[in-house]
This record gives structure tokens, C-alpha cells and sequence, in this order.
DNA sequence: GAGATATTAGCACGACCGTTCGTGCAGTTT
DNA sequence: AAACTGCACGAACGGTCGTGCTAATATCTC
């Protein structure tokens, strides 16, 4: 069962799809899913239009691919690092700081790709749209689970919301990483950056955690 | 100077403008700036293409209207009701409340325009981009001034960060926003007007203040 | 080697894009 | 009544879009 190939025909084509996808993610992050075109994305890694367009079968394949490939590459950037982070406020506070550090570094050159494309898709019912959800749910949960931690360990406080905080705390970033893009502005960041250590110390269970220094 | 113009052939034009804008607006709150095609336009009102391309000129300045149009829209549903609440606390709370109704009764269909659009011109150098930074501070610095105002009747402490306090308070509004939308859930809206609240709370001189009820 | 198979190229299609042009028509001015 | 102004129209321009075909080209199996 799915024996990793080696078909060296079909490990050609994932390596043009992975570098279709590359492209694509980038600019997708900058100018959104609708304005991927084949015909760009062929000209610009000196391909035939048909040879991207056979890849993926239709456009709105190659707009769910890139979406996938984009949800690879910001788990990476921003979860898996912080699995060195003991779990509890710690490992909370890591993962706001390190979803920073991901939109401030453009890991995506448009800033969060999840933001931009959101956004575009948000109102329109259909594929692109499901899989976004499905990404957001995703994230929330990923948030409330290392607050769920926190509370186990007893750095939280018992009677806290934690979806009503994890909903505040994705909030401030996002803003962030808006306002820091649209005007080419750091100061958004480290707004955030206070912000974050204020909510999380108002449901410490310890305001003097060294976790929120 | 400026006289009310009578010509009945330069009001005639007005009127197909004001058409088309509206029709503009809705469509770019849903499917952004760039989905406007001027012969959508043309087709969905009756009109000729090359019509509704003579009333604006180029599609840049059609884009750079329906961000007016939007802008004007946006003023009389949030910021102008609120005038009658006296300024405060009471008012900084109202501003934010108008927003979430505004948000929530889908005064443009497909969510807030300026999250929609802002998402997408973000990382684009370029006039429209200019434009809705200009909306975009203009906003922060409507919600700065409710909250300066509450300092000055008193009812906010002293220290504040006045800038913190109207990002976090945008932060959440816009959250509540995106999510409702993608999850067409109205539990994101319950979850803002709480922690509008608890934010606004945790700054006010009296934590019992009716205001915040 | 031959033959099967998977990826890429070349080409053509219909549709729509923003834009330009010449024209007609309604309203204003003289 | 004649001359002028401003809006909207229809037709056409060169481009780009997504998507089908059919061939050519690698790579695998035998």
C-alpha cells in the first residue's frame, strides 16, 4: 500500500507540480487564488500552459493544491517548531510568537497566505472555500489545545474560556499582520506581541509567570 | 461655486454612477476589487460596456469610486448612529457595537468591504492600496478618539495605551467578521461582544460601569 | 532491443477582458 | 431653429483566460 515510488516518469511530474506549487503559493499570498493563472504560472517557470494545466486537471484542482501546499509549509514554520516547548503557558505563549515571527519574516511574500486568501473566499460558497474552513478550524484548535494544556498543567486558570481566548488571540495576529502589511509598519507587531502577554497574563494562573516575561 | 448642477443630462449620468457603484460594492465585498469586470457590470444593469467605461474612465479609477462609495456606505452605518450616544465610555462601546451590527446585518453581502478588499490590496503597491490605508486609519483613529474622549470624561484609566486598546478592539471585531463569514456561524459575534466588554472593562476607571452592562 | 505508460509540448477553441472609436440622441445654450 | 454639450450605444481591437485535442518525449517493463 502506497508504496513510495520510483518511477522516475511520475517523480518528474510531482517535482514540476512542487515547483508549479511553489510558485503558486507565493503569489496566491500576494494577490490571491483568483489571479493564479496557468498561463503565468507556465510562462514563468518556462513551461508549456497544458503541462501545468495536465498536472492539476482544472483550475480550481490547482487552487485546492495550493492551498494544501500552503498549509504544509505554514505546520511547519509555525507548529512544528514549538514541539520543543514544554507543553503548558509556555508552549501557548511559543505558538502566538511564533505565528509572528512567520508573518513578520513573510514566510509567505504577501504576508499570511491564510489572511489574504480567507478573506477572498470567505463569502463564496464552494471547494476553495470548505478546505479554508477547514484550515481555520484547524489552527483555532491547535490554539486551544496548547491553552487546554496550560489549564492541565495548572498555569491557567481553572474557570478560563478557552475558545473565547484563543478566539482573542488569533485576533490579535491577524490584525497585526494586517495593519503591518498594509503599511509596510513593524509597530503593529510589537503591539501585538504586548497584547498577547496581557490576555494570556489575565488568565494566568501566576501574573508573574516567567513564561510571560 | 459648486453650483447644485440642474443639467439634466450630467444628472442623468449621476444616477447610472450611483448604479453601477452600488451594484460595485456588493460585488467586491464578496469577490474582491478585481472580480469587477465593467462589462459584468454592464450586463447585470442594462447597460452598455462601453457606458459604464465612459462614467469612470479606466478600471482603476472604477475601483478607486466603489472604495469611496464603500467608505461613505461604512460612515453612515457605523460611525454616524453613534453621534447621538453622549461621548465616553458609553460611546467607545456603541462605536464598536455598530460595527458588529453592521458586520452582522450584512450592510455589504458578502461581510465587511474594507476586510474583503484590505485582504486583498494589502501587499499591492499601488493607488487602491493607498486609499484603503487612508480608510483604514481613519477608522483606528475614529475608534482612538471615542476611547481619548472616555479618558477625558474619566471613565477610562488614566494610563492607557489608547492605541493598544482601539488595535485590540479592532482585532476582535475584524475576527468576528471573517469568522462568521467563513463559518456562516453567528457565535463569533457573541464571542466579540464579550471580550469588547472585558477588554473595555479591564481599562475603565469602574468596572461596574453601566456602559458595560 | 520492442512496447506500454506517464509527463510534457503544440495548437486551436470559445469566452471574456479593458479599451478605443465613431455615432446617435437628449438636453442646454444662443 | 441652429449649434453645441454630455451620456450611452454598438462594433471592433489585441490579449489572456481555462480547457480540450493530438503529437512528441522520457522512463519503465519485458
Amino acid at each position: 500500500m502506497a508504496a513510495p515510488t520510483t518511477d522516475g516518469r511520475v517523480l518528474r511530474g510531482e517535482e514540476t507540480r512542487r515547483a508549479v506549487l511553489h510558485r503558486a503559493v507565493g503569489i496566491a499570498s500576494v494577490e490571491g487564488l483568483d489571479a493564479l493563472s496557468i498561463g503565468r504560472l507556465a510562462t514563468d517557470l518556462g513551461l508549456s500552459k497544458s503541462g501545468v494545466f495536465a498536472g492539476f486537471g482544472s483550475k480550481e484542482e490547482l487552487q485546492l493544491a495550493t492551498v494544501r501546499a500552503a498549509r504544509r509549509i505554514f505546520a511547519d514554520a509555525v507548529v512544528t517548531p514549538v514541539t520543543d516547548t514544554p507543553p503548558g503557558l509556555a508552549r501557548a505563549r511559543a505558538l502566538c510568537e511564533s505565528w509572528l515571527a512567520y508573518s513578520r519574516a513573510r514566510v509567505f511574500p504577501g504576508g499570511c497566505f491564510f489572511y489574504e486568501v480567507t478573506a477572498e473566499f470567505d463569502a463564496r460558497p464552494g471547494a476553495v472555500r470548505d478546505a479554508l474552513a477547514g484550515c481555520a478550524r484547524e489552527w483555532h484548535d491547535t490554539v486551544v489545545e496548547a491553552l487546554a494544556q496550560a489549564r492541565t498543567a495548572g498555569t491557567l486558570r481553572p474557570g478560563t474560556d478557552l475558545d473565547d481566548l484563543a478566539f482573542a488571540l488569533i485576533a490579535v495576529l491577524e490584525a497585526a499582520n494586517s495593519q503591518a502589511v498594509l503599511h509596510e509598519d513593524d509597530v503593529p507587531y510589537q503591539r501585538a506581541d504586548r497584547l498577547l502577554r496581557h490576555l494570556l497574563r489575565a488568565a494566568a494562573t501566576d501574573p508573574a509567570d516567567p513564561a510571560l516575561a
